[in-house]
DNA sequence: CTGTTAGCGCTTTCAA
DNA sequence: TTGAAAGCGCTAACAG
């Protein structure tokens, strides 16, 4: 291994030299600098990490924990580690996966004791998360994908569930919707603490009543057989109903079965919009799926890049309201204008 | 932050002694011992990674490297990630994500010159891999998920492509068909560079004649469009096929697409089997497909633990033949006993 | 069985 | 503008 004493000894100067000439530390003479940086581009020097971490107490490489979901992971979730590392990566930092075993927080107290983090991303966020209280009393920046409960002093990106709630009632209204229901997920893997599950419940139910329209929810399903039953109950008790958004992409191949159980047709006689699915999934279904696909890649983004912005800038204070990412929406073969005489496609 | 030296100091001991106890490095007596573990424990001492990495040349870090694909990563390769997360952990390692920017083997070398890594996973390797021969001349330990065109001397783990041809040769003939085809990927994003592309070709092919079917491909397709054009290609050219096997999940969607646009039925009129599909993604069309599901975890779980295992047993040679793991079939709805007659179908 | 000593490769005072 | 020296926290000889 090429050590700065090699690259020091090649230029005839002293390591300390060597030193502030590669990092700009200190003015060096230009031609000693030249002389320097040739010694060491000749010699392929790239410093030590560990030493330089050591002694500086940085070391450019942040942790991204993840409590393991029972459920196992979908793209959605895996698109964040990708966007945070090419975020990190661009910004000359590296993402070192922390995946909890048993004990979240004893993963998290014992990394970041090790000197190795400068910083921490977390995924899968609670709506009151023990992690942040550990990092926040260890003094360990820190940045959030979702959000707790209470936000307010946090770093932390996510979805803009307002604006996904209007893009829902707007897409809806626009084709002429005047009755639409909401399939949430049950939220039961996370005892109703998961924030995307909470908020969409509560912003779609809200942009639904801004836009009148009459609105039902209640029918939750996870699965495609509780999709499938969900639909049935739901149409059941408000044959009204003209359009359904979803969340579960599961619980969408039941809705969709349900559909044909009926003898309908969508989106003839009943338009279908999935929330949180990604396009590349919505494609899959027949017909395509219309779908709000979930800003993954960037929220992985944003993390990495607000907690880079804090680790550089120590007065800086968190975004108020963080950052708020939309979501896009993909226009597929399951909405249309609502029948006029809803007689027919009984 | 706690030191070696806090925990010796509160124990009376010297710091080598402290450090011999915690480590077990040499024989320590029982009570002195004692007296060091309580000392550690009561002032909560976490070992600095990067002061032990600096004198032991060991971090128990390994990076996992991917030239990111312009596409965005599916799942199949995200698990990868997942799975080899999770075993690093499970030994004690960590993992870093290592996405290429700009010049692959630039990233790579800079990486294990900086000292932070034991060794590096390759995921996504060409038949012939640059850094291969990068990581051999660097002396850096590596491991592949997936393989070059001479794996031999290498530590790798792959997909079984031969069983995998067999056990779709046998699905198929077990419910009687006699005639199959293939729809490959088309390898352009790869210049035909890509394994898993080039040997699933040869093993179906091989495995079909095995088994005594006849066999069709050439009709390769990456998108909805282009399965749809090649599956009405292919059933021109070929009347007989009765059963037609798909690697591209979007190809996929274009395959049923073409099925309906001739007013037939899957499976009724032809079985469909899905080939490195992920089951929850298989289970999003109708009918649900039979898929052999690529064993995704436990091939970033091989990867990892045998890069651990070369990385503690410096005599250990690679496992001839590297690992290859079996995919699993997943019978969906799409698969079933051909027709006698088949005029019935047109 | 335990303490002393010497670094690992780097950054950072402090003198010259 | 440059060099010498100290030390980050740890492990690994080597004495005792």
């Amino acid at each position: 291994m090429i050590s700065l004493r090699d690259v020091a000894k090649r230029a005839n100067v002293a390591v300390s030299t060597a030193s502030a000439a590669l990092n700009g530390t200190r003015p060096v003479a230009a031609e000693t600098k030249q002389r320097i940086e040739s010694a060491a581009a000749e010699l392929g020097y790239r410093p030590n990490v560990l030493a330089r971490g050591l002694v500086s107490k940085r070391t450019r490489i942040l942790a991204l924990h993840y409590p393991a979901p029972a459920s196992g992971f979908g793209l959605t979730e895996m698109q964040f580690a990708t966007g945070a590392a090419a975020a990190a990566s661009e910004l000359g930092y590296h993402l070192l996966l922390s995946p909890d075993n048993a004990d979240p927080l004893e993963e998290l107290r014992y990394l970041t004791g090790t000197g190795l983090l400068d910083g921490v991303l977390l995924m899968e966020v609670r709506l009151d998360d023990a992690r942040v209280e550990l990092l926040t009393a260890q003094n360990v920046p820190f940045a959030l994908i979702g959000r707790t409960r209470r936000p307010e002093h946090l770093w932390f990106a996510d979805i803009d569930f307002a604006r996904l709630g209007a893009d829902v009632a707007g897409h809806l209204t626009g084709l002429g919707h005047r009755a639409m229901a909401f399939i949430n997920h049950t939220g039961a893997a996370y005892a109703g603490e998961y924030g995307p599950v909470v908020r969409i419940g509560q912003e779609i139910a809200a942009a639904a009543k801004e836009a009148g329209m009459s609105y039902a929810d209640g029918f939750d399903a996870d699965t495609a057989e509780q999709g499938r039953a969900a639909l049935h109950d739901l149409l059941d008790a408000h044959p009204e109903t003209t359009a359904v958004t979803v969340f579960s992409d599961q619980a969408a191949v039941g809705v969709l079965a349900a559909v044909e159980d009926r003898g309908w047709r969508v989106p003839d006689d009943l338009t279908v919009v999935m929330v949180l699915t990604s396009a590349q999934v919505a494609a899959m279904f027949r017909p395509q799926l219309t779908t709000l696909e979930p800003p993954s890649l960037e929220l992985g983004r944003r993390g990495a890049q607000m907690l880079i912005e804090q680790l550089s800038d120590e007065t800086a204070g968190p975004p108020p309201g963080g950052e708020l990412v939309p979501c896009r929406l993909v226009i597929g073969d399951s909405s249309t204008t609502p029948r006029d005489d809803k007689g027919v496609r009984a």
